[in-house]
DNA sequence: CAGTGATTTATGGCG
DNA sequence: CCCGCCATAAATCAC
């Protein structure tokens, strides 16, 4: 099942500036970056290097950083959130689950009648 | 979805943060895993902002709000 | 289509 | 000082 990753500014900040900032609405200057989309190429490469390597040293994480073009701090997140998932899919590895939920739950929550 | 975790919503309207011991606590009472009672909480707590937002920014509040909209529980 | 649980980027705190 | 981990936010996916 292929991802649909829709890209929705694609890659055009390579020329210019990062403007994938959002600003804090009126009076509160707070900015957060946006949640960028990873292309399935840099996914795949990133993937494939934690595959060998769960963790990164500076030269190799800098070297990667260029390749994919991400900030350093990017490919730095991305190897601890892979991580944080790893470790959580080690953890829960019995997923007996729905085996034979007899608490059948309906879906949406009904408003107060 | 989970009475339990809802219950423990309402009594703690103003502070829905639940410790690892309440977490697992909840996760046994409603048969579901730790992750999946940390995300339902994190899903309501972002989904109270969108669907009751609050002036004054208190979680009560919206809690409250949400009740009324959602279900007379407890 | 909307609602809901799960997953993916990103932040801030602590050690 | 920078790193890794944690809990979390926010956006987005998947059904």
């Amino acid at each position: 099942s292929p991802r649909r990753s829709l890209s929705p500014d694609s890659d055009s900040k390579l020329g210019g500036k990062t403007d994938d900032f959002v600003s804090g609405s009126g009076t509160t200057n707070k900015t957060r970056r946006r949640r960028t989309a990873f292309t399935s190429e840099q996914l795949l490469e990133l993937e494939k290097e934690f595959h060998s390597k769960k963790y990164l040293s500076l030269t190799e994480r800098s070297q990667i950083a260029h390749n994919l073009k991400l900030s350093e701090v990017q490919v730095k997140i991305w190897f601890q959130n892979r991580r944080a998932k790893w470790k959580r899919v080690k953890a829960g590895i019995v997923h007996g689950r729905h085996g034979g939920d007899p608490n059948n739950k309906p879906k949406i929550i009904v408003p107060i009648p | 979805m989970s009475k339990p975790l809802k219950r423990w919503l309402y009594r703690h309207k103003d502070k829905p943060y639940p410790s690892r011991a309440e977490k697992q606590s909840l996760a046994a009472g409603s048969n579901m895993t730790l992750t999946q009672v940390s995300n339902w909480f994190a899903n309501v707590r972002r989904r109270l902002k969108n669907t009751v937002p609050c002036p004054d920014g208190s979680w009560s509040t919206r809690i409250r709000r949400y009740n009324d909209y959602v279900e007379g529980n407890a």
